[in-house]
DNA sequence: ACCTGAACACCGTTCAAGT
DNA sequence: ACCTGAACACCGTTCAAGT
């Protein structure tokens, strides 16, 4: 006996749930199947195939991370703060956004960032292609800053990795960087860093709503 | 009857062809067999399982992108050369090196370019923590750029992607900004420029031997 | 030491048949 | 329109049996 109404977004809900908690592996239309009480087929008839299923999960998970608020006063701080929100964001669902990475599409789940950041800049004074530049300077640093850290959680202990750097005659010469290099990241810290370093860096000298409106020569303003 | 005197090494030169040639899907235990005119079983002895065989291919991989040979006159050259040289090499065997990113594995890759880069960041002249820094943010960066590059080679077309942010207000009122947005990015020079303009930054006022000792005026002086 | 086929439990998917 | 079980071709893996 059928249970009743099974709809598209409950099959969709049921994946995303058994993605988050045991992992993508863990997703089989079988096991879906039983978690919802129905016939396997059934969830071909609301979803097509596994692969579609995988696309419409990608989906929802590149719109989810669509939503972009920028905060603070200056352009400056509201565009770490759209770094700071995208990255908050990734680490609240890792498996979904590794599939929509495996499935190449990191880029356009970054794009309402991306609008949001061309936005802060001609908020800043950046025109045309100096612009262009800063938003892709920040858009790149942005992402592969997520990826990287996202691949260092997952990384298994790597056991001769620290150590082998201390046989190097360089840092067995210098103990303060031996020692900072074994010490862990504080990846929150070294990201809003390098993220405000980065923006800084090429709102410098960009005319806009920063206050006086000083004008000068940046590194990107040639 | 058998063939004569499968090798462990063999399986591994296999599957490494067929992942290279058809991509990860495509290296199954049966037709890796098939390829190599042995029964399935016969597999299973050389490599134990799957899961081992591909941590095999892992391995090897990280361990030909090993082979870091730093070349230029300063400092500064030869940390932009790691980078270049890592970058090459990654783009060589997308797959595997995917493979390995999946493993969570990516930084262990980089451990060599990282004791390079120690090594030039002291011939530089920095010392301690902010050896440290730079070294560490020219990791962050490259690692980055390549995985971001390498998502974006990937993805599908992205049809609504580009025209969605010329409806921006802002793109709209400025025609060289949505240009140069639309226009396809040299991702070459992109990478060269950014890590140059990087570790130039890093290396600033740093002593070391740099040829006749004169320290640049800024982050971005060409 | 190395290889083999048979067998097992699991996949995704199709299809004719139900209501 | 929606759901079902049976069946198919494919997996990875184990194991007893060969040489």
């Amino acid at each position: 006996m059928a249970r009743s109404a099974l709809s598209r977004d409950e099959v969709l809900d049921a994946a995303a749930a058994l993605v988050r908690e045991h992992g993508p592996a863990a997703l089989t239309m079988r096991r879906l199947a039983a978690e919802l009480g129905t016939a396997v087929t059934s969830i071909y008839w609301h979803v097509g195939n596994r692969e579609s299923l995988l696309d419409a999960l990608v989906a929802r998970t590149v719109a989810d991370l669509g939503t972009i608020r920028p905060q603070g006063a200056t352009p400056a701080e509201r565009m770490v703060s759209v770094a700071r929100s995208l990255r908050r964001a990734v680490r609240e669902r890792p498996h979904l956004v590794a599939m929509v990475h495996e499935r190449g599409l990191t880029e356009r789940m970054f794009l309402p960032a991306q609008r949001a950041l061309v936005h802060e800049a001609h908020a800043a004074g950046l025109r045309g292609a100096a612009a262009a530049r800063a938003v892709r300077a920040v858009q790149f640093q942005v992402v592969g800053y997520v990826l990287v850290e996202r691949n260092r959680e997952r990384a298994p202990v790597q056991s001769p990795a620290e150590e082998e750097l201390w046989r190097g005659e360089d840092a067995e010469a210098d103990g303060p960087l031996a020692r900072a290099l074994s010490a862990p990241i504080d990846t929150e810290r070294l990201f809003v860093d390098s993220v405000r370093a980065l923006v800084d860096g090429l709102l410098a000298g960009a005319s806009g709503d920063t206050g006086d409106g000083a004008v000068g020569r940046g590194p990107y303003s040639q």
